[in-house]
DNA sequence: TGTAATTACGAAAACGATTAAGATATAAAA
DNA sequence: TTTTATATCTTAATCGTTTTCGTAATTACA
C-alpha cells in the first residue's frame, strides 16, 4: 500500500505537507496542493482507514443493527427493503454499513454498545430488534448518535411509518367500498407500540365511522405466521355474523388467511376480503392482488441514514425528532365493492 | 474509552505486559495475567479496532459485495437468506461484516478493490452482481482472499448451489408423476452461467428420459419478471399442443406465470403443472404450494463465510476449490400426478 | 528602512495497539 | 562459585495519519 510518506518522498515535501495537500488545508500553497494531490491519484494512494480513524476518532462507518432471535430480520421483505434504502444513502455521503452484534472474542463477549465502541462506529441505526433487550436499551442510552426505525424512545431520534394514518385510511378505504363487518386480526409478539398503534387507530376510526366493533372480531396472531392468522381466520368464518372483510397483521399473514378461507370454498374477494399490511413485492405480483398499506420502505431507510449522519455531522444542530413516514393504501384487488 | 494505558497504570506494569497478558503471550507470569485481564474486565477495557488494524493489518473484517443496479440483491429472498446465513458465520468466528461498494469521497471514487483495501477487509465475499463488470474483477484478481457465490472463477474460491443437480432432480420428478410434455422458462440477463448450467441439465435429462422437447417448449424471461414469464406462458398455453408442466425461471416469476394460466380459466395443478426455483419462503404459504427447488441457503452463506476465514487464517492449507452445495426437490401442489 | 502581518511549509507528538530486543532476577548446571 | 538457562517484565520502535506549534520567507505597512 502506497502511504502519504510514499507521496511526500515523491513530492519532496513532508508528510505533513502531503495530508494537508490532500485535505484542503489553507495554509499549502496552490501549486504544492495541485502537484500532491496529482502524484497522489496517479500513485493509487487511498488513506487508510485505520490509521485515520485512530487519529480523528472518526470512521465514517455505520453500525447497523438488524437482529431478531427468529432470524426474521434480514429476510423479511419490508426490512430488507429498509436496509436496502438505508445502504444506498449511507454510501452516498460516504459512509460504511457494518452489522453490529454481540460477537465473541478470545475474552468474553460484547455487549452491542461494546462492539461499537470496540469498531468506532461514528452512528447506529437500530432497525429491527427487541427493543427491550437491556442490551438495546444501554446502546439507546450512549453517548453514540443513533436512530431508531419503527421505535420511539424519549431521548433519541426515531424514523417511524404512520401507523395511525395508515390504519385510517385502510378502514376508511374498506368502508367507503361498503363494509361494515370488518374484523382484525392484530399482530402480537414483537414491537408492541406498533402493534398497539394500529390497533387504536383502527378502533378509533371504526368509531369515528359509526361501526361497532364486536369483541370476537378482534383476533391476535404473531406476524409473519400463516398457521396462526389461518386458525383466527377460521374462528373468524365460524361466527353467526361473519366478517365481510379481514384486516391481517401483515401480508405474509394474509396469505395464511386467504388459504383457510380457500379452504372453505370461499372466494377473495366475492365472499370475503381481506386487507394485509406492509405492502411486500410479491403481494402485487399473486393474484388476487392484495389491497394493503404499502409502507414507503425508500424513505424510511433513507430519512434514518440521512438523520444519524446529520447528528454525527452536526451534533449543536440537528434535532432529536420524531420522522413519520406516511405509507399509502395499495389498491389491489383483494377488498370487494359491496355497494 | 479506557485503553491500554490506564490499565498499565492501575497495574503498575507497562503497556507492553498488558498487551501480552490479554493476548496470552508466553513470557507473562500467571499471577500477573490474571490481574491484568481482572482489572481489564473490571474497567471495561476493550480494544480499539482501528489501532489493532494499524498494528497488525487484520481488521476481523469481512467486505460482502451485493449489489445490482436494479436493487434485486438484498431485496431478493434468496439472496436475502444468503447474507442472513453468512452473517451469522461470520459473527461465530469474530468477523464483521461490511457492505462494499464503489464509494466516493471527497477526492474521486473508489472501485471495489480500492474500497476493500481502504477499509482493511481481512476477506471478501461476492454474492451477488455483475459478474462482467471489470471492477469485480479487478476485485477478483486481487491478492485479497475472496469467496465469490453462484459464479465460478477459475483462480478463486466459490460456493455455488448444484444448478445441474437441482435441474436434474426437477424434470425426474415431474417425470415421473407422468409429464411427457414439458416447457422451460429458462431466466436471462444475470447469472448466465446459472442459466446455461440449468438448461443444459433441462435438456439432458430429458433426453436421458427420452423426452423430446420441441424448440417452441423452450422460452425466456427475465428473472423475477411476472410480467416477462406471463407473456411466455401465454404463448406457451396457445399450441397446438400445449405443455402439461411449465418450469420457470424461478418461483417469483412463476407466479407470474400461475396468473395467466388462472386468468384463461385453467387451473393449477388440474389443468397445467408448474414448478418454480429458489424456494422462496412464501411460496410454501400460499396456495398451492410451489414445487420447486430449494435451495439451501443456509449453506451457501455459511459455507461462503467459512470459507473466506478460512483462507484468511490459513492461506497455506486452505485450498482453492469449488464447493458445491445441493438444495433439494420441495414437493408442493403445483404439480399434478397424471398417473 | 524597519517592523508587523501573511503565506507556506516542516518537525514532532499523538492516537492505541503490537512486538522485537534488551534487562533483571532467579533457578539450574558446571 | 561461576556460568548458563529460564522466567518475567520493560524499553522503544512502529503502523499511517492528523494537528499543533514553530520557522522562514515574503509582503504590507508605517
Amino acid at each position: 500500500m502506497v502511504s502519504m510518506k510514499d507521496i511526500s518522498v515523491a513530492c519532496g515535501v513532508s508528510v505533513a505537507t502531503v495530508s494537508k495537500a490532500l485535505n484542503d488545508h489553507a495554509d499549502i500553497g496552490a501549486e504544492t496542493k495541485n502537484r500532491v494531490r496529482q502524484v497522489a491519484k496517479q500513485m493509487g494512494y487511498f488513506p487508510n482507514s485505520a490509521a485515520k480513524a485512530l487519529k480523528t476518532n472518526r470512521t465514517h462507518n455505520l453500525g447497523v443493527l438488524f437482529e431478531e432471535d427468529d432470524h426474521s430480520g434480514l429476510t423479511h421483505d419490508y426490512f430488507a427493503y429498509v436496509l436496502d434504502s438505508l445502504k444506498g444513502a449511507a454510501e452516498e455521503k460516504g459512509y460504511d454499513i457494518t452489522f453490529i452484534n454481540g460477537c465473541r472474542t478470545r475474552h468474553n463477549r460484547m455487549s452491542y454498545l461494546e462492539h461499537c465502541r470496540y469498531r468506532g462506529f461514528d452512528g447506529v441505526i437500530i432497525v429491527c430488534v427487541n427493543f427491550h433487550d437491556p442490551e438495546v436499551l444501554e446502546l439507546v442510552n450512549s453517548s453514540i448518535p443513533t436512530v431508531t426505525i419503527d421505535h420511539v424512545f424519549n431521548n433519541v431520534c426515531s424514523v417511524v411509518s404512520d401507523n395511525v394514518k395508515g390504519m385510517r385510511e385502510l378502514v376508511q378505504y374498506v368502508y367507503n367500498k361498503g363494509h361494515r363487518r370488518i374484523a382484525y386480526i392484530h399482530g402480537v409478539n414483537s414491537s408492541v407500540a406498533v402493534t398497539q398503534r394500529r390497533l387504536a387507530s383502527f378502533y378509533k376510526t371504526a368509531e369515528e365511522l359509526g361501526l361497532k366493533i364486536p369483541d370476537e372480531y378482534i383476533k391476535a396472531a404473531a406476524y409473519r405466521d400463516t398457521k396462526a392468522s389461518g386458525i383466527a381466520t377460521a374462528e373468524l368464518l365460524e361466527l353467526r355474523e361473519r366478517p365481510t372483510c379481514i384486516f391481517y397483521p401483515d401480508d405474509f399473514a394474509c396469505y395464511g388467511g386467504i388459504n383457510v378461507i380457500k379452504e372453505r370454498g370461499l372466494s377473495v374477494p366475492d365472499d370475503i376480503s381481506v386487507v394485509g399490511f406492509d405492502g411486500i413485492r410479491i403481494a402485487r405480483h399473486i393474484e388476487p392482488k392484495l389491497t394493503t398499506l404499502k409502507q414507503d420502505t425508500t424513505q424510511l431507510g433513507r430519512r434514518a441514514a440521512e438523520k444519524v449522519i446529520s447528528l454525527i455531522e452536526h451534533p449543536k444542530t440537528t434535532l432529536i425528532e420524531q420522522i413519520v413516514v406516511e405509507g399509502e393504501v395499495y389498491e389491489g384487488k383483494s377488498v370487494a365493492c359491496l355497494k
